[in-house]
Formats: C-alpha cells, sequence, structure tokens
DNA sequence: ATATGAACAACGTGTTCATTG
DNA sequence: CAATGAACACGTTGTTCATAT
C-alpha cells in the first residue's frame, strides 16, 4: 500500500533534522552547541529536546547523505576533538526543507482545525 | 524530573480524546461512527485514525472516570449490541478541554515558530 | 460484512551507560 | 567535566487476530 496514508503531526526527528540543516546554513553547529541552543529557541514552549535525539537527528542527516562529518579540534584545547557539519548534498537539504514545510503546514492546520471546532 | 518538562507536540491520543468528548457532547457516539466521522473531518489533512486508536481513546476515557459505557440494540437490528457512550463525570471532561487546549495552543505556537524561523 | 476488543509487533523517544580527552 | 555515541527500556501507535451478531 502507500496510497491511503494514515499520519498524524510531524515527528520530533523529523523537526529536529530541519533545525539541524538551518544551524549547518549557518555554519555554526556542532552536536552539544544545538543542544544548547534549541533549548533556548524552545523553552517558551515547554519543549526542551535531550542529547540523544539532537545526535539521532544528525546521524540520519548523514545516512540520508545530506550532511557530512568532520573532526576539528576544538579551539584552545589540547587535544579535544569534537565534531562539525557540513553539507554533502544541498541539493538533498533544499529538497528536504521543502518537503518539510508542507508537512509542517499540515500539521498545524490539523491542530488548527481542532481548535476552532472544539473549542 | 516533574519540573523541568520536555514535551514535544500533543500525542495523537489525547488529540482523539478531545474528540470523542465532543462526540458524546453532541449526544451522537458509537465507536465506528466516529472512526467514519473523524477520517471524513480529517481528511483535507491526510490523516486518517485506525480503529484501535479510537477504541483506546475511548477506553481510557472510561478509565479516567469521564465516560461510561451503555450498551444498546442497534437500531432496526435483531440483536446487534452496540456500545454508547455518556459523560460519568462532566466536570472531569470540561477540565480535560480546558487543558488540552493550553497544550494545542503550545503544540500550535512550536510549530509556528519553526515555520517563521526556518522559512 | 459490521462492531468491539485484545494481542502482538514495530517504531519513536527518553534514560542510562561507555568512551575519550 | 564536556562531547559523542551506543545500549537499553518504555511508551505510543499500527497491524493482525478473535469473537459476536
Amino acid at each position: 500500500m502507500g496510497r491511503g496514508e494514515s499520519k498524524f503531526l510531524v515527528k520530533q526527528r523529523a523537526f529536529l533534522k530541519l533545525y539541524m540543516i538551518r544551524l549547518v546554513e549557518e555554519n555554526r553547529l556542532y552536536g552539544m552547541q544545538a543542544l544548547d541552543e534549541l533549548r533556548q529557541t524552545f523553552q517558551n514552549f515547554g519543549y526542551s529536546p535531550n542529547h540523544s535525539e539532537i545526535y539521532r537527528a544528525l546521524h540520519e542527516l548523514i545516512d540520508d547523505g545530506v550532511l557530512k562529518r568532520k573532526k576539528v579540534i576544538q579551539e584552545g584545547a589540547k587535544y579535544k576533538e569534537i565534531v562539525i557539519y557540513q553539507f554533502q548534498d544541498y541539493e538533498q537539504a533544499k529538497l528536504y526543507k521543502k518537503q518539510m514545510k508542507v508537512d509542517l503546514d499540515r500539521s498545524i492546520g490539523l491542530l488548527k482545525s481542532a481548535m476552532s471546532e472544539i473549542y
């Protein structure tokens, strides 16, 4: 099958992947920094992602061929390696964003329709 | 725990419970009918809940003390029983709706903020 | 075939553990 | 201790099976 569809709201993983792409676009991304930043961004909405989900989102984007890893030595430190990300295939990233917009619109529509039907 | 919070979007189950309450308010609810109706309501949003989720939502509302079951003989049929629902505690139902409104608002806010930050 | 429900399986996500510097 | 990642456990949801009319 594959026709009928039954999807509810956008998944957390997909949502985070979108933000990861954005952080790479802005050339500032390594995992822990992303975590802090996103927690700040979302704190007004009572959402605080955990570190595992961030890493899973990142790893999935690598598996998707969208990002690639690069290890660098952390500023000022002796031998502390951190992992930063760059685009492996930016076209893929743009496509992903395009698709996600559809899904976000759909999800917002679903929730809004509930709001107006129920309240 | 308890304080920090980490919740992403509203869960499907909770979302359906809200609709079940509404259908009971309008005095027309048995499970399969609810399923057909909701599928119609949501088809523009590509969401088609399955029957198990509907029943689970209903059963949970019973466990919560919000609804109660009543078996009746289906119209025009010989001995075909169906299950309809009535309020066990309408105050609880109103409270649930009130809480859900907060969660829906929060969820819509989160998605909208993503839309405006990313696109 | 319709209605209800339970059992089972798959998936998504949170929590804990392990490793490295 | 900070950063990354894997393992494990649990909660949620989808699919299948069972029973009754």
